[in-house]
DNA sequence: ATATCTCAAATTGGATCCAATATACAATAT
DNA sequence: ATATTGTATATTGGATCCAATTTGAGATAT
């Protein structure tokens, strides 16, 4: 047999490609705070039946990305600017732990893409490809990590805050920082120094922390 | 208008209750690990119909309670040993950020309450009593943190071991030795020491983890 | 004018039905 | 006897229908 073998049990359920397209639209930014998710509306958008919908909405409502109230429907989920400020503490502890983890398991090809998406971040012109490029470098060091549930909740809290750093980053001198900052995690990296790329990480969380939560206390 | 009033609009979804009762289920150890969910047999079990049954599964899924696979179903989620030292991990890096933010806020009235679980705990001879107290324990002196993101993330971690810890409670002196802890987090909580609080609780939870893995190598 | 009370439309929650897939077992061929 | 194929059954995924609840516009009363 030299039939190039593919899964087909694993193909997409109609639910998982809602519940996808949902959570890329919300965190960012396309659905914006508070707005209603009307299951008619969204089964028709992608030529189904409500309850793949549902099925998604539930899942995202787990994930926090979502509210609903019985007979009321689902709204997109908002962070007061004191649940933003936890979100940071949690990424500030979580984070720092999965690179120290994940340095010394980095292959040199793995360190060739994150320098590729480095590059890119800061080369970028597009305000929407600074969160994806943003996001892909921070996944592209932690894939090397063996914590997969840190990973997760590391995921999962910067899903409920990308709308707000990607905001952030557009903000004067945002991008700027974030990309010498970026250099400075990857270049520990590199060096094989686990302990630095660690600190590193969490003063660049912390740092734009700060710099959000003025963000918002201004406006 | 003397009514005690009630929002009935909070009333239980079908799908919240059997979701409710599955974790229970499942983080009490009464569905074992790798055993299938029906959903016509637990549609039939709370005399509803199917779709209450699967929005309650994929809420499930996405808690990592049980895994799923299109078209065979799911089943209750197990850990590796890896895995299990992972989430003790986790919890050792979050749950002294919690106490640590906990204990300025633990009213004389909250840690009377801790103190009823905590002698309740130590006095009870029923195994399956012990999970519950130990937990609620926990519990108690957590929810005067007001680090809501936190407290969600070592409550799902807490579900996912949640059958581990129960076994190994009944270990030859697990029981003894968590009560004995138990005390002295309670004490430092109620001199105010947030720090030794702090320190307590994750040594608490990784001799927890070592002794756990002890018992998981010997079998 | 304002507040209260209908009542129809919109929306969600749940039940029932059909389609797609997996599984187990019998039938057949080698 | 073993391996393969066909087939019936069980089970899940999804569509459609009905019931429960919310919402908003208009009617009515004060």
């Amino acid at each position: 047999m030299k039939l190039k073998s593919m899964d087909i049990s694993a193909t997409a359920s109609a639910s998982s490609i809602v519940f996808d397209a949902l959570r890329k639209a919300i965190i960012e930014g396309q659905l914006e705070e508070g707005e209603a998710l009307r299951q008619d509306e969204i089964a028709r958008l992608f030529n189904t039946s409500r309850i793949p919908v549902r099925e998604a909405i539930s899942r995202l409502q787990e994930q926090g990305l979502v509210k609903t109230k019985r007979y009321k429907g689902a709204v997109v989920a908002g962070l007061s600017p004191k649940e933003t400020e936890e979100i940071f503490d949690l990424r500030a502890l979580i984070e720092p732990e999965i690179i120290r983890t994940a340095v010394p398991n980095m292959s040199d090809e793995l360190l060739k893409v994150a320098r590729q998406k480095c590059i890119a971040f800061s080369a970028s012109k597009n305000p929407n490809e600074w969160g994806d490029l943003n996001r892909e470098f921070h996944e592209t060091l932690y894939s090397a990590s063996e914590l997969k549930f840190f990973i997760e909740i590391a995921d999962n809290a910067i899903d409920r805050i990308e709308r707000q750093v990607r905001a952030q980053l557009v903000m004067s001198n945002g991008m700027e920082r974030a990309g010498r900052e970026h250099l400075g995690i990857l270049d520990a990296c590199e060096k094989g120094d686990a302990d630095l790329a660690s600190k590193l990480i969490r003063d660049h969380i912390l740092g734009a922390k700060q710099s959000l939560l003025q963000h918002l206390s201004r406006t």
